[in-house]
RNA sequence: GUGGGUAUAGCGCAGUUGGUUAACGUGCCAGAUUGUGACUCUGGAGACCAUGGGUUCGAGUCCCAUUACUCACC
């Protein structure tokens, strides 16, 4: 096998875990943010900009991808790293959140999804081998099992269905996925019933390889509650792997996961709150195109290494912001970025330490959510 | 010089045969954003309807004058 994880270090104070997963583009450490390109791109950052604010993997999309420019072009291109120029690991997400997301098109059978691409309007059919084929044409390091993410506030028999259909779905991916250098990764549904999401961790485990997901958080739920839900589905996740909780990624929740034995996320956050003019900080979110910024020629934040900070004012920076010039997005990113894989090496020196609650609630205590 | 047209938020404009708190876009101000359909979405402030008279129960809407801008012709 291609992929192996080894835990490096258990954090006494909180069971938080440092890792090391190797790929077939080398090896991540966790635990790890993980920023989003959808369309083969982080919006707006070049590679070399992601090396330096040390990104270690990058997301992309199996539904945008297929549909533009098609997954063949891709594989002809010769994959997706050769494509968009990115040597480090890939993980694709299936397309099963935008099943979600895109819910006013799609209908969705045992046998699979039927949508209209959002694009041209065209009828399509998604199965799980179809999504996996896709992935394997694409060539990511980590591919995600097609599955069915449910609404907060669906009825538990809602929810049942959507889980066992999830679950015929992976079995069907896993069927089909013969490629070494892939590794796949189930994802636990079950919504926000206990029972549930206790199944669909026993659903997953005989498919959990190297690395499982919990989907379906981070929905429109109090943070409270996904908190809970990690809490209690913790005992019953496998030790040996990596965990990777899908889409969440705000500095409070990277603290609050990792704690609670999450060793991946990723998140779109950081990079759309920065097109719109938001940048992170140590203390909350500062909306870099208010008018009080108008004559601050200090940078975001004093001891920020990023490049943004290192050379540009948030003066200049709502200029940008409010002259729609596309740098401004691009340089607010790159900070968002930058702060979110700086906290999370800031995390794992705790970790190193013993003592990462001790660290939350100091950082939580000057930080308004 | 002669004749015509137009004056409504910072800017661009809508306002039906005169009828309750003057619409929209943009700009401005502020919120939102969590496996990206995202330079997006949601709010808010801002107008003695060019000025002065007049008609009318009632005028941004009709009449007169003034001023400014503008077009055509000489």
């Amino acid at each position: 096998m291609n992929f192996s994880y080894e835990v490096k270090k258990v954090c006494k104070q909180s069971g938080a875990r440092i890792g090391v997963f190797h790929t077939p583009h080398g090896d991540i450490e966790t635990p790890v943010f993980m920023p989003v390109g959808t369309q083969a791109t982080v919006k707006g950052l070049r590679p070399e900009d992601l090396k330096e604010l040390n990104a270690q993997i990058i997301l992309s999309n199996t539904y945008h991808l297929y549909l533009r420019p098609g997954a063949d072009i891709v594989a002809k291109a010769g994959g997706l790293h050769k494509f968009m120029n990115w040597d480090r690991p890939i993980l694709t997400d299936s397309g099963g959140f935008q099943v979600f997301s895109l819910a006013k098109l799609r209908k969705i059978s045992p046998d699979g999804v039927e949508f209209s691409s959002h694009i041209s309007g065209e009828k399509h059919f998604m199965t799980p081998e179809k999504a996996i084929d896709i992935q394997n044409k694409l060539g990511s390091d980590i591919i995600m099992a097609f599955d069915i993410c449910s609404n907060y506030g669906d009825s538990h028999k809602e929810a049942e269905k959507s889980a066992e259909i999830t679950r015929q779905w992976l079995e069907r991916c896993y069927a089909v996925q013969k490629n070494e250098n892939q590794m796949l990764f189930p994802i636990i549904q079950g919504n926000f019933y206990m029972d549930l999401r206790k199944k669909c961790i026993q659903d997953c485990i005989p498919y959990a390889k190297c690395g499982i997901a919990i989907g379906g958080l981070s929905v429109g739920e109090p943070k409270e509650l996904m908190y809970k839900i990690l809490d209690e589905m913790r005992p019953d996740l496998p030790e040996n792997m990596p965990r990777y909780l899908m889409g969440v990624g705000s500095p409070d929740c990277l603290l609050e996961g990792y704690a609670r034995g999450i060793d991946m996320m990723d998140c779109v956050l950081p990079t759309r709150i920065a097109r719109n003019g938001t940048a992170f900080t140590r203390h909350g979110k500062l909306v870099i195109k208010n008018a009080e910024f108008a004559e601050d020629f200090r940078p975001i934040e004093d001891d920020c290494d990023c490049y943004t900070c290192k050379h540009y004012t948030r003066a200049y920076l709502r200029h940008l912001i409010k002259a729609g010039e596309m740098l401004g997005g691009e340089l607010l990113s790159i900070h968002n970025l930058r702060h979110l894989t700086k906290l999370t090496e800031q995390i794992k020196q705790a970790i190193w330490e013993d003592r990462l609650l001790d660290f939350k609630e100091e950082y939580l205590k000057d930080y308004k959510i």
